[in-house]
DNA sequence: ATGTAATGGGGAT
DNA sequence: TCCCCCTTACATA
């Protein structure tokens, strides 16, 4: 599920499955007829992604842009290809490899103008080789706003979701509702080299991991424990839990109407 | 059977 | 800040 290592992986299977192939696109849900029909028969050149958006490259020059919200989700499977299983949006068929699309919050055809658009409006992808984090802490260090609410923001880093923001500032032990201004340009540049290699490591392994060797359940001898979204972490969703580190019960607070959790002894108020 | 939360984001207010 | 969209999985009754 959908942080931008999910979507990195994504853009990977399909290049791997149907790049450089002629693919056929329908959408048994009906709601996607439209954009299918343009895509249909058309070769996919390149499989892309910035942040949690997946771009899909055709000839002619068109887009599938794919973006899962919360809820999207992609099934791959070998031809043939069953019968569609309730609501898919988009189903994509080519060689040896169907996938089928649920639930996705956008899926839709871009001309070339409109990519450009999207991709303007994000910042760095820790994922990607052309990220340049200064673009982010440009932003950052001017900024008013918890360092906790920057790195959800998808116009200043691109990828990162609130598994990651939470883990990078328990690992980095920063206070998430500091401000971003009041942090060191050291500071930042410590949290964009552990996101580069946090998500580095989700795109290889499928899950999201934080917990270092040291703190591991064997480490520590203690029972081990992954959380459902089938990585380890320190603090997302431990609300009460004892801090992995420290002992100290890990804080939980809605900030920006999504769940941020923290440990108030590893990542102390600067105040 | 019903309720609710969830790794997200856009738009109105 | 709230509301809405999209879908599933787990908890509670």
């Amino acid at each position: 599920m959908p942080e931008g290592h999910t979507i990195h992986r994504l853009a990977a299977d399909h290049q791997r499955m149907f790049g450089g192939l002629a693919v056929a696109a329908t959408s048994p849900q009906g709601r996607f007829a439209e954009g299918a029909r343009r895509l249909d028969g058309r070769v996919l050149a390149d499989a892309d992604a910035h942040g949690k958006h997946l771009l899909l490259g055709f000839d002619d020059e068109l887009t599938l842009h794919v973006h899962l919200g919360i809820y999207g989700r992609f099934g791959f499977g070998a031809l043939p290809a069953p019968d569609p299983v309730g609501l898919v949006r988009l189903r994509l068929v080519g060689g040896e490899h169907f996938a089928d699309l649920r639930g996705p919050n956008t899926c839709e055809v871009l001309e070339p103008g409109e990519v450009k658009l999207l991709r303007d409006r994000l910042g760095p992808d820790p994922l990607r080789a052309d990220a340049d984090p200064e673009l982010a802490w440009r932003r950052i260090s001017r900024a008013r706003t918890p360092i906790a609410v920057l790195l959800m923001d998808q116009s200043v880093v691109a990828g990162p979701g609130n598994i990651y923001r939470a883990e990078v500032l328990f690992r980095q032990g920063i206070d998430p509702r500091l401000p971003g201004r009041r942090l060191s340009a050291g500071q930042w540049a410590a949290i964009w080299d552990d996101l580069v290699l946090l998500m580095a490591e989700g795109v290889r392994v499928g899950r999201i991991d934080t917990v270092r060797p040291e703190h591991t359940p064997e480490a520590m001898g203690r029972p081990p424990r992954v959380d459902d979204h089938g990585g380890e972490v320190y603090v997302y969703r431990r609300a009460g839990l004892p801090c992995l580190v420290c002992g100290t019960p890990v804080a939980a607070a809605e900030v920006a109407s999504r769940n941020l959790f923290w440990c108030p002894g590893c990542q102390p108020s600067p105040v």
